[in-house]
DNA sequence: ATGCACCTTCCAGTGACTGGAAGGTCAAGC
DNA sequence: GCTTGACCTTCCAGTCACTGGAAGGTGCAT
């Protein structure tokens, strides 16, 4: 199977097939006699795993780590749920950080007209010094 | 004031502030003879105001239009709003995506023993079709 | 034999910085 | 006057995870 194929039957794009090898986080594909990677069925498994993983929003490095552990026969499944949780701490910071971003920037909406004229809260927000002085800034 | 003392008084890095010149989303500092970077107040009321708008979220390049409405006196409050109801829109986005990938791996992590056993409900989701089959994958 | 769709490698660009090297400058202390 | 150390300058490379494009080779159908 060619990386085109192997690309439609993984959800991953053929760039980034390669990509993934070049770098290391797949292992390098057999070759053809004329230079083609070549794919089989566990390969696009693999490709799967990935993907999915990915879609998880996992780094390429956790995808890494997750991709070793489902090789191994021997795993610990606290080894693969301290990767998730680690995950999952970081994706509630950026969620927490988000929010706060959202409720300040729907406040100063809120309170922003909205219209032809110049004044606004959100600009005073970000130039709260010049806005109080002159309402210019430069 | 040179470029050290600006970035300790806006808070933007000395780094960042020359990478803000260079795409020129700050206009160019003066130049002593010496040709160090010369600020003054207004330049660094400049930084801070592109540096609260960084940490609301906003681009770079959304940083770029605000800058412009900010020395915009006869600006309309509504391109603001705009801008602000834009991002809003995509944190709002980014908020979602990240909630649904906590909420699955939260599932999954719950589901999942945590200790020396191999068998985990996380590389199960990742790779269904092999640990249904085999429990190996490759 | 001629298309055309595929494959290959390599290089560059994205966004928003950040680190580091090589070299110039300034102010203080001796 | 000289040295030292902390600053400044530019330029290049690296981050993360791709993505686009150019130049050239291959496979298959007509």
């Amino acid at each position: 199977m060619n990386i085109g194929h192997a690309a439609k039957k993984s959800g991953v794009p053929a760039k980034t097939i390669r990509y993934y090898e070049e770098i290391g986080l797949i292992p390098a594909a057999g070759r053809t006699a004329s230079g083609y990677r070549d794919y089989g069925e566990s390969e696009v498994e693999t490709l799967k795993f990935v993907n999915r993983a990915r879609s998880l929003g996992f780094s390429v490095n956790d995808v890494g780590d997750l991709l070793a552990l489902w090789r191994d026969r021997g795993r610990a499944s606290a080894d693969v749920r301290r990767i998730a949780q680690g995950h999952v701490l970081a994706v509630e910071r950026k969620i927490a950080e988000l929010q706060a971003i959202k409720q300040t920037l729907e406040g100063l909406i809120h309170r922003c007209h909205g219209d032809d004229r110049p004044d606004c809260p959100i600009i005073e927000e970000l130039a709260p010094a010049c806005c109080g002085d002159d309402g210019q800034g430069l």
